[in-house]
DNA sequence: TGACTCACG
DNA sequence: ACGTACGTGAGTCAG
């Protein structure tokens, strides 16, 4: 009999603390019932127990409680969110058969010592599962403890007790009781530490011997006068710190054989829990079939599309790793059907004209039909769109998990394409939420619209002079060359400079320079430490040199020549379901991010160049966050400097220190920009003296001022938050939400990162919101006006188009008004255009 | 795979 | 007292 026993309560804790946000659609916590059963079904495969006990603790006082008073005094309280998932997980193992244990005036650990020795009396082993080391005094012969860390769980035997500790299991409780155990209240022997107490267990074998050779030369003068006064401490700790054996319990290990459970209540709670992969894991696919009602399945193989559908059709792909899956066509009326696709039928579909498209990532339809000469007309709503505005925090959006996710049931069975039998329901589910919460038109006026203009640029690409790049980075790699060599020769030795802990250990160790910030890992050694660092040693603006220059070399260099297509272009893909706040993100290659800030590195984008006989027309938003921060919150000072066309961060200052604008210094304009961008994003004092080079205090009046200038952005943003915390999410204003449950956690931490979140997102989502909207209009436009001209890039306030010489003068103006006219709202939009031959002087 | 670093808006 | 600015993607190291 291979017994597995759990420390619920220590488990459930690794499991709240180890995931950070999780919650059901209504705001209920879930994070410590979804990571507990990942333990527990890991633990399940890794070890295939026969039987499981899961022990919780019940409510003090305990046992050792009892005998004193201090014991587990200063444990925290459980936080309430975790104590609100505690019933719902006891009743979730209930329902999968599992047995659990507890005993009111007992620890779990207690019971995992009580079940161990009564398994061992039959012959058996057992498993003991926690995160608490105190229970690897119970490992024996017939005993292994794994014990859960933050990444990995560890097997410990007596082996690994021995070679890890240096004594043997009971007497990690010799140790335990001199050293104490401050989380516990277990008071030890003062001033002595893990290593003293290890020694001397390691020497002497117990405390008992401990003190019987209390006059043994082996133990300092200091040591023994402490042993000695605290005796009775020790002693205590030791009684503290043993855990017991005789819990009255269930000592049969039989009684603690999984049973049927029930399963279909199982499958009931985790649906309601929103957790439907689990399922699955735990074998309930029947029974949640079972649980729901029943019914009639057509059986149907999918067969290639005979003749075109009119009508409705919902397409979607099948999901495979690293490669596009195949599309299929699925017809509910007169008759479910499924068809396979061709790109053939498919790009006739997608633009015939008596056919409604629903699809499931629309995107790539929307490039098929462009390279087929089409536009994509038939298609009308995109389910993984619809998915991503109702929830943008997902991290994959799938027809399968979203169908469980919103609870449909298959209508037909269909071998080949599963997915097909949910699709239908899915896409009308999706489109019913998206109703309700009246983002509809967000689908339909601006994302669906969008999937279309970004499959367009992916298609068309940017031309790039691949020669120039390639020149630059032999250029880069020379200098590379020789940084290095002087680097190596000033620390003295040759390292790998890329690895922080390696450069951490040069500059620290062996040149002895003074740290500053440390990382989880070791020494801080970014660009910031850095800085702080050039007075000590010429070395550092060479490894500073270096990072710049390696970056530009690897990320950009390689990076762009790598993903330059056969056609010399480089086609990107843009993501339009990845940023929570509505964004887009670019990727493979990511050219949302090509440098510009210093000259070196925005000599880069004079390789993306227009084709021959084009330029490029460049339009970006001038202050867009800004101007919407002055609109939402409706501040006239801030408005009217937009309204007039004054320099912001000029006026910003005046308004601040009560002077007049041609007042205003570099340094107080300076400030002023610092603080209009510090407010959106929800900086604090401290960080905005750090940027500012003033004292904190210093930071605090001017943050104060600010906040006393404009009233309105300080009563927005109160709002803003208190609103959020009321309905769970925030809002652009075009409706797009973003769901927040961190605002209702009780960590500190996790509550005010939420805090900056809701002020920061419906800015930067309208500004999101706004960009779309213009790119839709100038796509659209280009086309009616029959213009050559193509939408390549946008990097989140900026357009950037490639046009024949003829059409510059044209596309110019069309890009300033779409881009300008796109919303009327308090303060203007303004948008500044350039052309060029490349990208760097175009901007 | 996660941590670190750094490029952009 | 907490820890200290929002949103992304990519290259690299190290376990």
């Amino acid at each position: 009999m291979k017994l597995l026993v759990l420390d619920g309560n220590s488990l459930v804790n690794r499991a709240f603390f180890g995931i950070k946000v999780l919650t059901t659609k209504d705001g209920r916590y879930t994070n410590a019932i979804y990571g507990f059963q990942n333990i527990l079904l890991n633990l399940l495969s890794a070890h295939k127990p026969d039987a499981v006990a899961i022990a919780w603790d019940e409510k003090a006082p305990t046992f050792r409680h009892t005998a004193y008073d201090g014991y587990k005094a200063t444990r925290h309280g459980m936080p309430a969110e975790l104590a609100e998932q505690m019933p719902v997980l006891k009743e979730l193992l209930n329902d999968l058969g599992f047995v659990q244990v507890s005993k009111p005036g007992w620890e779990a650990d207690d019971i995992l010592g009580t079940l161990a020795v009564a398994c061992e009396k039959e012959g058996g082993t057992t498993l003991l599962a926690t995160g608490d080391r105190d229970s690897l005094q119970l490992v024996d012969a017939s005993t292994t403890v794994l014990l859960a860390t933050n990444k990995e769980t560890i097997a410990m035997d007596e082996a690994a007790i021995q070679e890890k500790y240096g004594v043997t299991p009971p007497q990690l409780i010799e140790v335990k009781s001199l050293m104490g155990d401050a989380s516990d209240n277990i008071p030890g022997v003062a001033g002595i530490g893990e290593k003293t107490a290890l020694s001397l267990i390691q020497k002497f074998g117990s405390l008992e011997n401990v003190y019987q050779n209390i006059d043994d030369k082996a133990i300092k003068p200091k040591q023994r006068e402490n042993l000695i006064n605290h005796r009775q401490e020790a002693e205590l700790s030791h009684m503290l710190g043993t855990i017991r054996r005789d819990a009255p319990i269930d000592t049969v290990p039989q009684s603690y054989l999984r049973t049927e459970g029930d399963p279909a209540a199982a499958a009931k709670l985790l649906a309601d829990l929103e957790m439907h992969k689990l399922v699955e894991r735990w074998g309930l696919n029947e029974a949640s079939a079972a649980a729901s009602p029943e019914v009639p399945l057509a059986a149907l193989e999918a067969e290639p599309m005979p003749f075109l559908i009119s009508g409705r059709c919902y397409l979607a792909r099948t999901v495979q790793k690293d490669a596009p899956g195949r599309w299929y066509a699925v017809q509910v009326e007169p008759e479910p059907a499924v068809y396979s696709l061709d790109e053939n039928r498919l790009a006739a579909l997608l633009d015939d004209g008596c056919t409604e498209v629903w699809a499931f990532d629309a995107k790539p339809l929307f490039r098929l039909a462009l390279e087929n000469g089409g536009v994509g007309s038939s298609i009308r709503f995109d389910g993984k769109l619809a998915a991503y505005l109702l929830n943008p925090s997902a991290s994959r959006y799938e027809v399968s998990s979203l169908a469980a996710e919103y609870g449909i049931a298959p209508s037909f069975a269909c071998e080949e394409y599963p997915d097909a039998a949910v699709l239908p329901a899915l896409c009308q589910a999706l489109h019913s939420h998206l109703e309700e919460q009246a983002m509809l038109q967000l689908h339909d006026e601006i994302e669906l619209p969008l999937a279309r203009v970004l499959a367009d640029m992916e298609r068309i690409g940017f031309s790039v002079d691949a020669d120039g790049i390639r020149s630059f980075g032999q250029e880069l790699t020379a200098e590379l060359e020789q940084i290095l060599e002087r680097i190596y020769r000033e620390v003295g030795y040759t390292f790998n400079l890329n690895s922080p802990k390696q450069l951490g250990e040069a500059l620290f160790e062996k040149l002895g320079l003074p740290p500053r910030k440390k990382t989880k890992s070791g020494y801080s050694t970014d660009a910031e430490t850095l800085e702080s660092l050039r007075p000590y040693s010429p070395v550092i603006d060479d490894i500073l040199q270096y990072r710049t220059y390696q970056k530009l070399n690897s990320t950009y260099v390689e990076g762009l020549l790598k993903a330059i297509g056969p056609d010399g272009r480089i086609h990107s893909t843009f993501i339009q379901t990845e940023a929570r706040t509505g964004r887009i993100s670019s990727t493979e290659p990511n050219l949302q991010n090509i440098p510009i800030r210093t000259e070196l590195g925005s000599r880069l984008r004079g390789f993306f160049v227009a084709s021959e006989g084009c330029e490029l027309v460049d339009a970006d938003y001038s202050q867009i966050e800004l101007r919407i921060l002055a609109h939402i919150t409706g501040d006239e000072a801030m408005q009217h400097a937009f309204q007039t066309g004054a320099d912001i961060h000029r006026s910003t200052a005046a308004k601040i220190y009560g002077i007049p604008p041609e007042d205003v210094t570099h340094d107080l304009r300076t400030s002023a920009k610092a603080i209009n961008f510090g407010i959106m994003y929800g900086k604090g004092a401290f960080s905005l003296s750090r940027d500012l080079n003033v004292p904190v205090k210093e930071a605090e009046t001017f943050l104060k001022t600010y906040l006393d200038t404009f009233p309105k952005v300080d009563g927005y943003m109160k709002d803003c938050i208190a609103q959020a915390k009321e309905s769970g999410y925030v809002s652009t204003l075009f409706g797009r939400r973003r769901p927040l449950p961190e605002l209702a956690s009780s960590n500190f931490q996790v509550r005010s990162s939420g805090e900056r979140m809701a002020r920061n997102t419906p800015i930067q989502g309208t500004a999101a919101d706004i960009i779309k909207l213009a790119m839709v209009h100038v796509w659209q436009s280009l086309r009616d006006e029959g213009l050559n001209a193509r939408l390549l890039l946008q990097v989140h306030d900026e357009l950037i188009v490639e046009a024949p010489a003829n059409e510059i003068d044209r596309v110019k103006q069309l890009l300033k008004e779409k881009m300008e006219q796109v919303v009327n709202y308090s303060v203007p939009l303004t948008a500044d255009v350039g052309t060029g031959k490349t990208w760097l002087e175009a901007h």
